[in-house]
DNA sequence: TCAGGATTATAACTCAGACAATTAAAAGGG
DNA sequence: CCCTTTTAATTGTCTGAGTTATAATCCTGA
């Protein structure tokens, strides 16, 4: 029991089959160590395996324990710091940083989060921060879009309806008509934000699809804020929003919550 | 005129005198060669140097170019990576990915935006940003503070009157201020967000400072703010914070645009 | 006993060169 | 013209070495 087994083969096992079943969805940086990497060390330091402050083993170590070289290693490592995650010092090691000072918003942060069965009390805090800026978004948006926006935004809501939100290509829908809604606000900054709120939304709709059957047609719901915004009725288009965002709410609370009561 | 010589030397000049300048002005990630090169592509990305869509010079002439190892040269592409700027895959070598994708919302990233003159329409997106969540911040941070919460804030809010903001030590409690206010909504995403526009405002803030003399005392508009927060009147503290963003933002663009007029 | 400066040991950091794996693009075959 | 095979360019990975920064220790002197 010296030497610890990695829990999944990290690397591709030599030249077995192709994967088809991770890659296929959604989970990218495959195939790629460093990334694998990063991911897995991503996913210990949120689930608390590595608790902040804590400073990892070191690279020589690390890597031979994993493993792998020490380039990929670093690499991995690296990765981890641009998200705020660790930070490295000469002689100090590499530590864990404090909870505040990580990039929660990243979206491979969020889909991380994601990953394992994220806090209550985090994805309540998610749809608060929806909560406060999609609304005053399709205010923007209802004042600023273009017919292009519009148009985009109506091929992703017919998308959404023929597809379902059970599928693949639902969720890309709805991402689109989001990511489309936040291009029409006109601001950059919004814009990013959303976008990887929309992607921790999407996880947490696989999530609720995992657990239980989705309850409500979501398509409703978007076609009235659509339609808001189509006729620039910014006030109509923030209320629409929020009800939609509410609904989502119940929903996530309902499949989350499931576990406790009862 | 073939080797196009580097701008400023990325790496410090072998056993000069120590860099006093640049490292105790909070530019951090000096002295790693890494950090150094990723923060420079970086910033050439976001000016425009390198466009989405372009695709690097390839690893083995970049670092022989840059004069340094391909670990290094790697590491940088990883942070970028990270951050949602590039993407690598192999033969197809390492594009600028779209601007969409790009995490702007990354403390690093907006300081890099901060460095140059950041374009008018994105400091205006950014405090639409602010006017939307911080007066929301403020409204939570006044119904669920702590007293713990508020001596902090008293802390900050002393030391930005002694110090000013014309001190690095004002700038800094200006930070705690927004900070501790954020940990009193107890939502961390939220929490995150404004860590990263907090940075960024920071940033603003010394360009302000550089280019006209700070005509406005922003101690009082804070402690209005405070001072709704401390007898949880959120409406009022909701209130207060949109005003005090509006000024700052007036602020901001009479010392932006002054090199336009005239 | 303690403060301050020199020393040391440890970690990250950088480097060089090789090989492997991936895959876009070209070549070839039906 | 489409599909398959081959090729070649690029990133990805590995190894092993030396360098640099710095936390911790030791030492000196007050």
């Amino acid at each position: 029991m010296t030497t610890s087994t990695p829990r999944t083969p990290l690397r591709r096992q030599s030249k077995s089959m192709s994967p088809a079943g991770a890659q296929s969805f959604g989970l990218n940086f495959q195939g790629r160590l460093h990334g694998a990497l990063a991911h897995r060390l991503g996913v210990d330091i949120l689930k608390g395996v590595y608790q902040p402050g804590q400073v990892l083993p070191n690279e020589i170590d690390s890597s031979a324990n994993l493993d792998i070289s020490r380039s990929a290693y670093r690499e991995a490592i690296r990765i981890l710091a641009a998200k705020g995650m660790v930070e490295s010092r000469p002689k100090a090691g590499t530590r864990v940083t404090d909870r505040k000072r990580w990039n929660l918003l990243d979206p491979e942060v969020l889909g991380w989060m994601f990953e394992t069965e994220p806090s209550d009390d985090f994805v309540k805090g998610l749809f608060e921060l929806r909560l406060i800026t999609e609304p005053a978004a399709a205010e923007l948006a209802a004042l600023r879009r273009t017919d292009a926006h519009l148009k985009v935004m109506g091929k992703a809501l017919d998308d959404m309806d023929t597809y379902t939100l059970a599928t693949e290509a639902g969720r890309k829908a709805d991402l689109d008509f989001h990511d489309a809604l936040m291009n029409a606000t006109q601001n950059e900054a919004l814009a990013s934000l959303s976008h990887s709120i929309g992607a921790a939304v999407a996880w947490s709709t696989r999530f609720k699809q995992r657990h239980q059957a989705l309850t409500r047609d979501p398509v409703p719901d978007h076609r009235r804020v659509f339609d808001a915004i189509a006729r620039q009725d910014s006030s109509a288009a923030r209320w629409c929003m929020e009800s939609l965002i509410r609904m989502a709410l119940e929903d996530t609370q309902k499949s989350m919550n499931i576990q406790y009561l009862d």
